[in-house]
DNA sequence: TTGTAGGCGTTATCAA
DNA sequence: TTGATAACGCCTACAA
C-alpha cells in the first residue's frame, strides 16, 4: 500500500491540507510545518496519485497519438519529435496503433477521452468525416501531424507536398529528361496519390511537356507492387522516375538493374522521404526530405499551445522540405 | 461539460448505483431498467470517466514502456508487437524515450508510478542498478524487452545473443574462413558488446582457430564507427567479417568497395537484426534475425499474465533468432 | 431488484 | 497560517 496524503499528514501532524499546500508549495506555508511535511513526506516515502489529481484539477497532462503503424518508416521520428517536446512540457505519451482503419481510430479516441487526455495528435495519410467529426465532438485540442483535413478545420503541421513533387520532378527536367514516368501513392491517398501527382503534372505543363497518363502507375507504398510498376514503365521507356517514397524508389531501381539498365547512367530516379534506405542503398537515392522529427517537434509545441490557450498566430504551419541530390541522379556523392 | 454518471441516473430516474451497474453489467437488473439506462446514457452521450474509474478500482489498464529511442531501428518493431497485444487486452501504452540516459529513466518510472500505470516494460541495452532498484521499488510487475538484467530478477524475453553471434560466425567458418574480423557493439554494452563477443571467441575457439584481439573493432552500433573499423580490418586482411548490427554491416561493405574490394568475391560480411537495410541494400546483407515483433508481443503477453496473476510457466523466455544468409556470404537470392 | 452512503486521493473554499 | 470539508466521478458493501 502506498502512502497517502492522509499518512504524511498525520506523519507531520497537520492537516491534509497544509500537505497538499506544501505539495503545490502554493499558499504561504510557515518554514517550520513546511520542513516536518517534507520530513514526513521522505518518511513515509509519499508519492502523489496523479490520478486523484488529475480527477481533481480536470487535467491528465497527457496527449494521444494516433498513428497509423509506429513500425513503418517516417513515423518514429515523428513520435520521436513529439516526444522530445512533451517530455520538455512535462507531458505523457499515449501511443495508438490504428493501421489507419477507422474501427480502430474511432475505437481508440473513444478510449483516449475516455482516459481525459488534454490532446490529441493525429497521424495518418487519409482523414476520414467519421473519425473528423467524432474528434470535433469530444471537445479537446486536435493537431494533425504530417497530414491535413480537406477544409483545414483542424490545425496542422505539415509539408507542401503539391509543392515537393514538383521540385522534384522540375530537376529532373532540368536535366534534359521528357520522358518522366512516375509511382504514385495510391488514387485514394489525397497527399501521396493526389498532390504529389498534382505536383508532377504542374512541373510537366509548365515544361509544355504533355502529361501522359500510361507515365503514372500508381503504387501503394510497397516494394513489390513499386518493382512491378517499374516494369510498366521500362515498357514506355521512361529515361527518368519520380516514386512517391524512398522504398518504392529503391524497389524501382532494383526493378531497372535486373532489367538489365543501369541507374543512373540509363535512368533517373528521385525517392521521397530521405528515409535512411536513400543513403544507405546503393546507388544513393536522390530524394525530398520531409523533416520527419520537426513536423513531430512543432506539432507538439502548436499542441502545447493551444492547451495553454496560448494565441496562435499560424494554425497551419508549413515545414520546408528540400531536394536532397545524390547518385541516383548522377550527380555528387553521398553527404548523408 | 461532460455528462456524468448522475446526470444519467437523473435522466434514467434510477440511482447511480443502478446506472453503475449496468454500466458494469454486472448485478442483475431489470431488463426495463437497463433499457431505461442505455437510452438516458444515449441521449446525455454519456462516457465515463476511466480516470474516477482507475482511482477507485485502483487499475489504470495501462502500461509504461521505457524505451531508448523509438527513431532508430528495432524498437518501432517491438513496441509494435507490445501495442498490438496491449490493444487486444485493452491496456494502454505510455511512450517514454530515455536515450538509454539513468536521469530520465528514473524521471519516467517516477513519473509512470504517480499516474499509477499497472506495469512497465522496459527496453535497453545496459540496466543500471540504480534503475533496476527504483523498478524493484514500485512493486509493480516488471517486464525487460530485448534485454536482461546480469542477475535474472526480472521476467524477461530475448533471443541468446551469444549463441546467435557463434551460429553467425560458425557459418563463417564453414565457408572456409580463418581471419574472421568483428566489428562489435561496445565494450560496456552486456549483450551488444560482450556477449556477442563472446560467441565469436566461442565459434573460434571450438574451430581452434586462435582469438587475436586485433581483429575485433569496437564500434557504436553507428555506420561512420563501423565503416572506419572496417578499414582497420582490411589492413589485417581479413576475409570475413561479422558486425553487431545489419547497420555497421552495410557501413562495412561502404567501406570494403571504397578500397577497392567487393562483396562476396573478396570478402564475406554478416550483420545482425535483420533490419530492412540488410535486404534493401545490395549487396543484400546475410544477417541474424532478431524477432523484434515476437518479443514485443510475448512481453506484453508475459505482462498480461503477471497482471492477472495467472501462474506462469518460465519467466525468461529465449526466442528463436535465426541466420538469414544472403549475397553478402555469396549465397542464394535475396529471399525476404 | 434498487437505493444510500462511504471512500478512492486529491484540491480548494471557507472558517477559524 | 492552518484545519475542516465539500467536491472530482465512480464503485460497492450494506440496507431496504
Amino acid at each position: 500500500m502506498n502512502a497517502t496524503i492522509k499518512d504524511v499528514a498525520r506523519e507531520a501532524k497537520v492537516s491534509i491540507a497544509t500537505v497538499s499546500r506544501v505539495l503545490n508549495n502554493s499558499a504561504v506555508v510557515t518554514d517550520e510545518t513546511k520542513q516536518r511535511v517534507l520530513d514526513a513526506i521522505k518518511k513515509t516515502g509519499y508519492k502523489p496519485n496523479a490520478l486523484a489529481r488529475s480527477l481533481k484539477i480536470q487535467k491528465t497532462h497527457t496527449i494521444g497519438l494516433i498513428v497509423p503503424d509506429i513500425s513503418s518508416p517516417f513515423y518514429p521520428e515523428v513520435v520521436r519529435g513529439i516526444e522530445d517536446i512533451a517530455s520538455m512540457y512535462s507531458y505523457n505519451i499515449f501511443l495508438c496503433n490504428t493501421d489507419q482503419k477507422e474501427e480502430k481510430e474511432m475505437n481508440y479516441i473513444e478510449i483516449l477521452s475516455e482516459k481525459q487526455v488534454d490532446g490529441i495528435i493525429y497521424m495518418g495519410d487519409i482523414i476520414r468525416d467519421s473519425v473528423k467529426q467524432q474528434l470535433k465532438d469530444i471537445g479537446i485540442p486536435i493537431v494533425l501531424a504530417g497530414t491535413e483535413d480537406a477544409e483545414s478545420e483542424f490545425p496542422n503541421v505539415n509539408i507542401d507536398n503539391k509543392k515537393a513533387s514538383y521540385d522534384a520532378v522540375k530537376y529532373l527536367i532540368s536535366l534534359g529528361h521528357k520522358k518522366i514516368g512516375m509511382i504514385s501513392g495510391p488514387a485514394d491517398d489525397p497527399i501521396g496519390g493526389v498532390q504529389r501527382t498534382n505536383g508532377y503534372k504542374e512541373a510537366l505543363s509548365e515544361a509544355k511537356i504533355r502529361f501522359k497518363p500510361s507515365l503514372v502507375v500508381e503504387g501503394s507504398f510497397k516494394a513489390r507492387q513499386a518493382y512491378l510498376a517499374m516494369l510498366k514503365l521500362l515498357e514506355n521507356n521512361v529515361d527518368a522516375v519520380f516514386a512517391a517514397s524512398d522504398e518504392m524508389a529503391a524497389a524501382a531501381i532494383n526493378a531497372i538493374f535486373d532489367s538489365g539498365f543501369s541507374v543512373p547512367e540509363d535512368i533517373h530516379v528521385i525517392g521521397f522521404d530521405n528515409t535512411y534506405l536513400s543513403y544507405m542503398f546503393r546507388p544513393t537515392i536522390t530524394t525530398i526530405q520531409r523533416p520527419a522529427y520537426d513536423i513531430g517537434a512543432v506539432s507538439m509545441r502548436l499542441m502545447t499551445k493551444l492547451l495553454a490557450k496560448e494565441p496562435i498566430d499560424d494554425m497551419h504551419v508549413v515545414l520546408p522540405h528540400q531536394l536532397i541530390v545524390r547518385e541516383s541522379t548522377g550527380y555528387g556523392e553521398e553527404k548523408k
